[in-house]
DNA sequence: GTGACAGTTCGATTTATTTTGAACTGTAGC
DNA sequence: GCTACAGTTCAAAATAAATCGAACTGTCAC
C-alpha cells in the first residue's frame, strides 16, 4: 500500500518519548545519519541490505516519531529529515545524534 | 556489595548510543527528571515502588551510560545527574528530555 | 558478634521489540 | 489488460530487554 496516506505529527505534537525510542535503534540511527547529509533519498536507498517488511517497520517508527517525513512521488517515498522540526522542538537533540 | 566500586565513564568517553538506550525506559526517563531538581537522592528515594534488583539494573544503566554519578555514604549510594558532562558532550539533550 | 538495612548479582521468567515471508495495494510501462 | 516494481500489512518466529526472588556483601547500631 504505497498509496496509504501517510500520518506525520505536528511539530508541538512530537514527543520526546517516542524520539528516544525511534533512535534507539542501530539502523535507525544509521537512517537519520544518512539522511542528514542527504537532502531526500528513495526507501531502498538507504537500507539496501534490509528485508521490505523490516525497514518498512523501521520507517514507521520514524515517521511516527516524527524524526523523518515520507513524500510519496510516483511509486517511490522519499524520506526527508524533519530537522527544523525537531531543532525547534529539542534543541541539540539531532546535532547530538548526528555527531556520534 | 554495596562495597564494590562503581565504574563511571569519562566524559570524553560518553556515547550517545548508550545514553538514548539508558533514556529509552520510563522508569530511568522519571529518574533523570527527579534528579534534575533534586541535587542529590539515594535510590531508594527515587524509585520506591520498585524491587530492588529491577531498580539496581535501572542505576547500571544510568550509571555506565555516564548519565548519573553515584557516591557511596556510609550505607547509602546517592545519586547524581551527571548534567555538565552531558551537556558538555550533548549540548540540548538533556534539556530536552527533562522538558519533556 | 548479631540483626537490620542498602544495594548488587545471578538465573529464570515474562514482556517488548525486531525480523521474516507471504499476501496485498498502488503506480508505471507496454 | 498484464507484468514489474515500491512499499505496506499481517501473523509467526527469533531476539532483546525488563522483572523478580533468592542469595549475597558491606555498613551501621546495639
Amino acid at each position: 500500500m504505497v498509496g496509504v496516506e501517510l500520518d506525520h505529527p505536528a511539530t508541538d505534537a512530537l514527543r520526546i518519548e517516542d524520539v528516544l525510542a525511534a533512535l534507539n535503534h542501530p539502523a535507525r540511527l544509521r537512517v537519520v545519519r544518512t539522511l542528514a547529509s542527504n537532502d531526500e533519498l528513495t526507501c531502498q536507498e538507504i537500507l539496501p541490505d534490509m528485508t521490505k517488511s523490516s525497514a518498512s517497520h523501521h520507517w514507521r517508527m520514524l515517521r511516527e516519531s516524527g524524526i523523518v517525513e515520507q513524500r510519496r512521488e510516483g511509486r517511490y517515498l522519499y524520506l526527508r529529515l524533519r530537522k527544523a522540526d525537531l531543532d525547534t522542538r529539542f534543541p541539540g537533540l539531532l546535532d547530538a545524534v548526528i555527531k556520534g
